[in-house]
DNA sequence: TATTTGTGAAACCAAAAGGTTGCATTATGA
DNA sequence: TCATAATGCAACCTTTTGGTTTCACAAATA
């Protein structure tokens, strides 16, 4: 079973439920609460959660509170950046195309610059 | 059928995908080339990525060529910045008090600042 | 024209995902 | 001690996922 943080956020749900313990840590009963699927369906989706490090579950009493490790997100992050250089500098040779364009078409050949 | 950006980058052989194209793209053939899946599969996850937005394919000839539409990886970006500032804080905060234990071991009440 | 190349898609399959109900266990409180 | 609250987990179900083999078809080429 593949189980890493891409997989983790991959569902709608588990990003509710990290976003919803985000700044304060909830037992698994009020996590459920919030949901209209069973309690088990979200045990399991929390299982999934701790399973790849995005939260980490601690007993106290009978109940358990589930913390959110946000920083695993920065994996994510990481690996969205290493291409962000790419995709804005296209976005950038297209606004430079567009703006030659512009210029050709008013026939005076200006080109503007940022 | 959900397809959204995060499902669409939930499958490490997607990723690789996204990875091969995002510098030059590729027609299908030799994207599959590059895996030892078969050109049906890869032609399957080059479908999902197609249908969350983060890859465009265009026919020119027989052949398709699929372009990495990278700037849809922001929804994911702006997804997890969001928490940055939750879980960086958080990290400041174990660290300030990492130094005042260290202080108070040291006996010396002296408070680092940053 | 006949063949090869590049591709899309159908049919099928096993495993994983996401859900349910039901039961066992442990901690709390009357 | 007994009832209840909070939880873990097994058993089961349906749908999705990720893969396969096979076939059809259009474009390029010998």
């Amino acid at each position: 079973m593949r189980r890493d943080v891409f997989q983790g956020i991959a569902d709608p749900t588990r990003r509710e439920i990290l976003n919803m313990i985000a700044h304060k840590s909830l037992n698994v009963n009020s996590v459920a609460s919030n949901f209209d699927v069973s309690r088990t369906a979200i045990y399991k989706h929390l299982k999934i959660l701790s399973e790849c490090g995005l939260v980490v579950i601690q007993q106290q009493g009978r109940e358990r509170f589930c913390e959110a490790r946000l920083e695993r997100l920065s994996e994510v992050s990481d690996w969205v950046e290493q291409y962000r250089k790419v995709w804005t500098s296209r976005l950038d040779n297209l606004e430079d195309y567009l703006k030659e364009l512009q210029s050709k078409n008013k026939k005076h050949g200006r080109k503007k610059t940022r």
